[in-house]
DNA sequence: GCCGCTCCTTACCATTTGGTAAGTAGTGTG
DNA sequence: CACACTACTTACCAAATGGTAAGGAGCGGC
C-alpha cells in the first residue's frame, strides 16, 4: 500500500523535526505507528532514503502554497506571497524546523536531497519578485531581497519557543501580535530600495 | 591545565556546528586532539556540560563584539552594529551555525542553555536601537525589529553552500558582493518605519 | 495447487554511542 | 617518604543505532 509509506513520511515529520537528522532513530518514527522498524526500512531501504522523500514532500507543500498565489493574477502582489509563506512557516512549525535543519546539515551530508526541491521554490518566488517591478531588476538583487525576507520569517518562525522562553508568554504574544505587520513594512521598505536600484 | 579545556571547546565548536549535538560523538571531537575521548569526559563530564560550555563560550564572543560596538559611542549607528555582528556570522560560521541549531534544538532539550546566553546579547541589542531613535519606540516593536535583522543575517550566513549549490559559485560570490549593501538598506528602511509608528 | 509478489514480522548483528571503573604518571606538600 | 591531587590512560559496558536475513501471511495469476 501506498497509503502505509505516507503515514510513515508524515510521522518522520516531527520526529526528523525535534531531534534531526541523526537525533531521530526509525525505531522512534515507527514506533508512532504501530508498525515495526523494518515496516519502515522495508519502505525506504534506508534512513537517508526516508529523509530524502519527507523534504520532497515539504518543498513539494511549499511549493502548493506558492503556486496558488503565483495563479492568483489579478493582484498578486509580494506582500501577499511573503505572507503566505509566513503563515505556511507558522502553520507547519515542523516542516519550517526541518528546512532549516537541511540547510545547516547540508553543508556536510552528500545527498543535500532538498537543494534541489529547494531549488525551483527560490526561483518562482524571485520570478514572482521580478515581475511585480516594473523596471528591470538584476536577478541577483532581487534573489537577495527574496533570500533576506525568507530568512527573516524562518528565523521568527522557528524561534517561538526561544523568544517565548526569554520574554515570557505574555510578552511572546505581543511579538507575535505586531510581527505581520512589520514584516510587511520591512517587505514595503526592501522592495522599494530594489526598484530605486 | 586550563588550557586542555579550552583545546577541548575549540575543538568541539566545529564538531557539533556540522553534525549538530547528536551526530556529534565526543570520541570524534578528542580524536581532533591528541587526547581521548576519557580525557574529555574528564574535564567536563558529560557532553551535555561541555555543550553548555561551547555555548557559553560563544554568546560571550558574541556579546564581546557587541559590547565594543556600544562602547564607541560617537555615532554608534545601528547599521555598524548590525554589520558587525553580520561580519561576525561571515568570520564565525561554525559559531552561528551551532547557535542556529540551538535555536531549533531547544524546543526539546531541558538543557536548553543558550536561551539565558543569548537574552543579554539580545537585550543590548534591542537598547542600541532603542537608543538610537529619538522618538519612543515600544520595546516590543524594536525587538521585532532586531530579530527580522537578526534573523536576515543568520539565515544568509548560514546558506553558503546552499546558495553555492543551487547557484554556483560565481553566481553566489555576486550575491555575496551585494548583500551587505542591500542588508543596509533594509535596516535603513526598517528603522525609519519604526520611527514612524 | 503453486508460483511469485507485496507487506510486514521476528531474529540477529556489527558498530557506535555516552559513560563508569580502575589505575598510572607526574607534581607538589607535609 | 607518604599523601593527596590533577591529568590522563586503558579496559570495559549496557544500550541503542542502522541495517541484513529469513520467513510468514495474504493475494492475484496461471
Amino acid at each position: 500500500m501506498t497509503d502505509t509509506r505516507e503515514r510513515f513520511i508524515e510521522a518522520a515529520i516531527p520526529v526528523f523535526a525535534e531531534r534531526g537528522f541523526y537525533g531521530a532513530s526509525i525505531a522512534a518514527i515507527a514506533n508512532a505507528l504501530p508498525f515495526s522498524k523494518q515496516a519502515l526500512l522495508h519502505h525506504f531501504g534506508s534512513k537517508e532514503r526516508l529523509y530524502g522523500e519527507v523534504l520532497a514532500r515539504i518543498s513539494t507543500s511549499l511549493m502548493a502554497t506558492l503556486d496558488s498565489t503565483a495563479a492568483d493574477n489579478e493582484t498578486a502582489s509580494i506582500k501577499a506571497t511573503f505572507q503566505k509563506i509566513l503563515d505556511y512557516s507558522l502553520d507547519y512549525p515542523d516542516s519550517t524546523t526541518l528546512l532549516m535543519r537541511e540547510l545547516l546539515d547540508n553543508r556536510r551530508r552528500a545527498s543535500s536531497a532538498h537543494v534541489w526541491h529547494l531549488k525551483p521554490f527560490l526561483e518562482t518566488l524571485t520570478r514572482t519578485v521580478e515581475d511585480q517591478i516594473p523596471q528591470p531588476v538584476s536577478r541577483s538583487s532581487a534573489l537577495c531581497f527574496c533570500y533576506q525576507i525568507l530568512g527573516a520569517i524562518n528565523y521568527y518562525a522557528v524561534s517561538g519557543p526561544t523568544l517565548a522562553g526569554i520574554y515570557g508568554t505574555a510578552a511572546h504574544r505581543k511579538i507575535k501580535s505586531g510581527y505581520p505587520t512589520q514584516l510587511g513594512v520591512l517587505i514595503d521598505a526592501g522592495l522599494s530600495a530594489i526598484k530605486g536600484t
